[in-house]
DNA sequence: AGCGGATGTCAAATCGATTTGACACCGGCG
DNA sequence: CGCCGGTGTCAAATCGATTTGACATCCGCT
């Protein structure tokens, strides 16, 4: 029932040429006449005709494809916001490449490879562009098989890995430094328990910008959990259920930040009035929630675009140097942030 | 830079034996002894050989690959709590049948072809399935190549199309029915602003639940917005808003219930003393909000598996039969639903 | 008329893996 | 000893597109 699919031959035969000649004709790589071409091309138009992307691959020895792979943490696909904002970034560049940009499902159980190691070995892609949390070992098991490989918001230290990060530290620190510089004494931080960078970043950060204030540490105000709406809520209610709850929160992303508030709420606390609450991503929503919430910027598209096009310098063979960029943050100052009381 | 892959004539090189032999002892086609195969196997492990995907494709003509496809309604944020659970039985199902699973990046803007249009006519996969809101015009241009197409959570009613759906008309039925069996006489509608068959379904299932029942239709208890809890928040601050306001409200997803509860919380009423709410796709957040949710259960991992499934059988070039597998849904009474006060 | 150069087209080789059919070798049997 | 059947291996063809180099053809010039 399913119709063959036309392929070069037919047009070259319809169009009086030889499979060569359409070939040229088609790609203008060789002195064909202006009469020939545009016959050739009509044929195709009319066939509809589409190269075979597997005997294009074949004989070019490039698919123009790219793998784009959540991490672990990044399960949550287009649903992420984060991810999405980093997607655009990465997307846009791949477009205007002409490549393409295959999305692999999300990472499967910790001890089967995931789909990008499987695409890389059987040369399905030119390159991978791995998002967030992943185990080194497939990096290197696709690395060792000459793919070229770029990380993304994540690195691994010591390792001869491309990547472009985001400053967590000094986004941290300035978040943190934000409510200092408001007059908070007592800062709590909610941090996120995933195992790459990031949490260990974010937590010096926050760490740091209290050393420089002269503030002491309480561990008791800081707590890590998994990045979810719902556990940060009932984190938050924790902390603030303390004798000596913190008059300002910290959070590592947005969606804790969120969450914070949402617990803030429940226990009748008014924000900023009662709590300040700095996030950090700024994703879309940030700006539209009641009241709009102060965060650090991430330049998120901005690190799709820049990772993207290293790996294009990458796959072209060129040199690419530095290998690990580092994104500044920006502190947007919104409306759940105030003086302490 | 780059180290040149091992193909298979490396392999064979190495075992001692000719390309074709190696190619059979892998595969287990022909009478190959089982010392030979022994060899080659090792060798191949050793050299960590993979077979080339393009040259494999361009033989055997398949590459056990397929596109799964987001509409444009699935990008929305946390709709896509939604579209994972459905992702997790279609890979489920891929995976089993040692397929690949390929997603492609959320659609472009609307002139332009969708990226799954440009595989099919590369032949680059094996089948498509697309969830959600899609152009008709691209399915049936991919259609016109012969490449197996199946529709999840969509249809195109009159087409020729495989698809699988959800009883989107009996769901938002029993949704409302339950409202209605609890002694609401003013329900309100919160439907969703999408441009393919869900929006229209819900509503008529929203309605003829009325009808049913004798209530009076009140076209101001009816807003129909696009699938954002925000959006969903102001509108239904409307509605608790109006002289007469609804004493429960039917949404047609979680999302949008979430957000109904937040402006019913934000007014002061409490839920289910003075607002009861219904929502629909059973999220997983949906049981742990707080009050958990009453909602319309839509079986979303078996959409996924049946649908894998029925593109799984016209890729082999099975008949399907039937073309529409409409799957039922399920009441699930949790805590945001009450008696009239 | 003959030659050099420019121009347009095509035959053949190539990419890497698989499949088909031919060939060599072995042992058993008449 | 010679034939036959079974067994293990390999040479050649194939998938569809591209690239290289050879071969016509035509023009202008001497």
């Amino acid at each position: 029932m399913r119709k063959p699919a036309n392929r070069l031959r037919d047009v070259a035969r319809l169009a009086g040429v030889s499979v060569p000649t359409a070939s040229q004709a088609l790609n203008g790589r060789a002195r064909i006449s202006d009469q020939t071409r545009k016959r050739v091309a009509q044929v195709a138009r009319r066939l509809r005709y589409a190269p075979h992307a597997a005997a294009r691959r074949l004989i070019l020895g490039r698919s123009n494809s790219a793998a784009m792979v959540p991490g672990s943490n990044m399960t949550g696909m287009f649903s992420d916001l984060f991810y999405r904002a980093v997607l655009a970034g990465v997307g846009g560049v791949f477009e205007e490449a002409g490549y393409r940009m295959l999305i692999t499902p999300p990472l499967r159980s910790a001890s089967q490879p995931p789909q990008f190691v499987e695409m890389a070995s059987a040369r399905e892609i030119d390159g991978v562009l791995v998002a967030g949390a992943v185990d080194g070992r497939w990096v290197k098991q696709t690395m060792d098989t000459g793919m070229p490989v770029v990380l993304l918001d994540n690195h691994l230290p010591g390792k001869p890995v491309c990547a472009v990060v985001n400053d967590n530290t000094g986004g941290a620190y300035s978040g943190t430094r934000h409510l200092v510089e408001l007059g908070h004494t007592r800062i709590g931080f909610v941090g996120a328990a995933v195992d790459y960078p990031f949490g260990r970043e974010t937590h010096d950060g926050y760490r740091r910008a209290l050393a420089d204030a002269g503030l002491p540490v309480d561990p008791a105000l800081e707590i890590v959990i998994p990045i979810d709406a719902e556990r940060a809520r009932e984190g938050a209610g924790a902390l603030l259920s303390l004798a000596d709850p913190p008059s300002a929160i910290f959070a590592v992303t947005d969606m804790l930040a969120l969450g914070v508030t949402a617990a803030a709420r429940e226990r009748g606390l008014a924000i900023p009035a009662d709590l300040s609450v700095v996030g950090m991503d700024d994703i879309d929503l940030a700006a539209v929630t009641n009241p709009p919430l102060t965060t650090v910027r991430i330049a998120k598209e901005a690190m799709g675009r820049r990772a993207a096009r290293m790996l294009l310098d990458l796959i072209r063979g060129e040199d690419v140097d530095p290998r690990l960029v580092t994104l500044p943050t920006e502190l947007v100052v919104r409306g759940t942030t105030g003086g302490r009381r």
